[in-house]
DNA sequence: CTAGGGTTAG
């Protein structure tokens, strides 16, 4: 590899002539299983090498797996096609080193090459090459290799078995995989966690429900399992309760536990449980490695409580590309767009690479901030500085630039500039500038390509009927809606939630569910009143047309977060925050009202919407009126 | 003399 053969003199001419080689063999050995990177190995390979080592199976078998630990697929390709007769040890060392780099199919393809040179597979390959075919969803490679372990007689193997559920059960075909499973002899905790996350990743929450009952002696990993999949699931109450029952059992969590948990507070925006977590962290001394140290700054930011995130932020001992991300995006969301470009700074100068989502994110602050000019300069330097690949999503970013500040043809002329094909998102944002900057004639040129279309999601439909509403264009708002019935999009019902004393409250649009109604519906009733004095007028034009005006009125007031921030004024102290989180976007007139709403009551609301804070203070919003 | 469970953030 180094050419260090070519002098014979080098070399001892026998391979174990030289009487440390034995014992330098054994250190090799010992100093690659150390190894973390191949840059770590390089020198020992070096060394392995001119002391006339490199064709040692056992040698190359520690190489490879060193290969595995940094993903070095081509290092690994090198050594790999030097061997000559490479057994089945050193072809399932190789097939490791692209599965843990996520190159599945190509550890599939190596493994069937070493079938046809006549290698037999033993009980060790056939469960790592079944996990690539779980992987991959590569159902048909997966098959063939059950046949040739039925044939081999390896079915009855624990891993074989085990992976054969994870096969199936990943590729969704469930009756194949219950099989796998109830033939095992003993059902034990791990292939009942496979069982269940292969449900989970399904959407079928119920059957992983029933499978998780039934597991006797549940561990924290498959705990863990059910609490994140739940979450994954939209399912972040249950999560939560989940967790609290885990506790009671005495099972401890651990890291991968409170990842999981703290992503679903940060989802719910359930502020006081994630400081209770955050607490837990602390107390149980459980480690802060990046992984949590992002989950947690990703919380505090999600759940608004940015300052908190911030300096935590600067605490952490671990920090990796991610955490930054974490950061980033934080800022942006809470409207600071200056300080999330300060952090972007930081990455860049403490030599750190940024990633895709760094510019996703920092190029998303720029566009809340109305940064124009720094937000063109990063996205230039993408490209010519780090070299990464723009993509749809960074265009997407540029046109909300531009339209945020009223430049929208410049953005219309961005967007066919581009050489990126432009999708329904890119001209769903474009429309929605025009709509806030009252631009109908280029809205409409805008909404006729989103209707070409015909894949737009309800969101899109919504917001090119209210473009035609606003235009006074009532059959087209129609014919749009009519189009969205049709077409069977479902319209995403609108929910926002509170969490008062460690429980979360929801409520959708005209919510009668919750115990204390009564009251929430007067509070409404009051600070509607409260309003007319302010003057306030509905902007009832968001509304589909075929209701009645007055029925509007109530339409508008009815909505989600409106009933949400109610509760939290009927059951919170005087002058805390109110804390909402909403699925959909805060449509306008509630904009407007919850802007009144914090300057009657003197609160401070922070909403959280689908894409970003609002934090409302005194009659006005941090969004500056733009989201 | 070589090796293998299930669950992680944006």
């Amino acid at each position: 590899m180094l050419g260090a053969t070519a002098s014979p003199h080098l070399s001892p001419p026998y391979l174990y002539s030289n009487p440390y080689s034995f014992q330098d063999r054994k250190q090799f050995l010992i100093k690659l299983q150390k190894c973390k990177s191949i840059k770590q190995a390089a020198p020992i390979h070096a060394h392995i090498i001119k002391n006339g080592n490199k064709n040692d199976p056992f040698i190359l078998f520690e190489l490879l797996r060193v290969c595995s630990r940094s993903c070095s697929i081509e290092y690994a390709s090198k050594i790999f096609r030097k061997t000559s007769n490479p057994n089945v040890f050193l072809y399932t060392a190789f097939i490791d080193v692209f599965i843990s780099s996520g190159a599945y199919s190509d550890g599939i393809r190596t493994y069937f090459q070493m079938v046809r040179d006549f290698i037999l597979p033993d009980n060790y390959i056939i469960p790592l090459v079944l996990k690539a075919c779980g992987s991959a969803l590569d159902l048909n490679s997966g098959e063939q290799i059950h046949c040739q372990a039925m044939k081999l007689g390896l079915c009855s193997d624990r891993f074989v078995r085990l992976k054969l559920v994870e096969l199936y059960g990943k590729c969704g075909e469930f009756s194949d995989a219950k099989r796998m499973f109830d033939e095992m002899p003993q059902r034990d905790v791990v292939a009942s966690t496979v069982m269940i996350s292969c449900y989970l990743d399904h959407g079928l929450v119920r059957k992983a429900m029933d499978e998780f009952w039934l597991v006797s002696t549940k561990d924290n990993v498959c705990w863990t399992a059910m609490i994140d999949g739940l979450a994954r699931n939209g399912e972040m109450n249950m999560a939560l309760e989940l967790f609290r029952e885990m506790q009671m059992e005495g099972v401890k969590p651990n890291e991968v536990t409170i990842v999981c948990v703290l992503s679903a507070c940060a989802q719910l925006g359930a502020l006081e449980l994630g400081k209770w977590v955050h607490s837990y962290v602390e107390k149980y001394n459980i480690e802060v490695n990046h992984i949590v140290g992002s989950a947690l700054v990703n919380m505090y930011s999600r759940c608004g409580d940015i300052d908190e995130a911030a300096s935590l932020f600067e605490d952490l001992e671990a920090r990796d590309v991610t955490t930054y991300n974490s950061m980033i995006v934080g800022y942006a969301l809470n409207g600071k767009s200056t300080e999330a470009i300060k952090i972007f700074q930081r990455l860049i100068r403490d030599g750190i690479k940024p990633t895709s989502i760094t510019f996703s994110a920092v190029l998303n602050a720029c566009s809340h901030g109305g940064l124009v000019d720094i937000g063109f300069d990063i996205f230039e330097s993408m490209k010519t500085e780090y070299g990464i690949e723009r993509r749809i999503e960074h265009y997407g970013c540029m046109v909300d630039l531009l339209g945020r500040v009223g430049r929208l043809q410049e953005a219309y002329d961005f967007i066919q500039r581009a050489n990126i094909a432009p999708d329904n998102i890119i001209w769903g944002s474009l429309l929605s500038a025009c709509r806030i900057h009252k631009n109908f004639e280029l809205g409409e040129r805008v909404a006729k390509i989103l209707m070409e279309y015909g894949a737009a999601d309800s969101g899109t439909y919504i917001l090119l009927s209210n473009v035609y509403a606003s235009l006074g264009k009532f059959k087209e708002a129609a014919q749009v809606r009519a189009k969205l019935r049709e077409e069977g999009v479902q319209k995403e019902p609108g929910c926002s939630s509170i969490e008062v004393k460690n429980e979360i409250h929801e409520f959708l649009l005209g919510d009668i569910r919750h115990p204390e109604r009564e009251a929430i519906y007067n509070k409404l009733k009051e600070l509607d009143d409260m309003l007319k004095s302010e003057d306030y007028a509905p902007e009832t034009d968001v509304i589909s047309q075929d209701i009645e005006e007055h029925e509007k009125k109530w339409a508008l007031s009815i909505h989600s977060e409106r009933l949400a921030i109610c509760y939290g004024l009927i059951s919170t102290k005087p002058c805390t925050t109110i804390r909402v989180v909403k699925s959909l976007r805060v449509c306008n007139d509630c904009h407007s009202v919850i802007k009144l709403i914090s300057k009657i009551t003197q609160r401070r609301i922070v909403v959280r919407d689908r894409n970003r804070f609002h934090h409302f203070e005194n009659g006005v919003c941090s969004c500056g009126d733009y989201w």
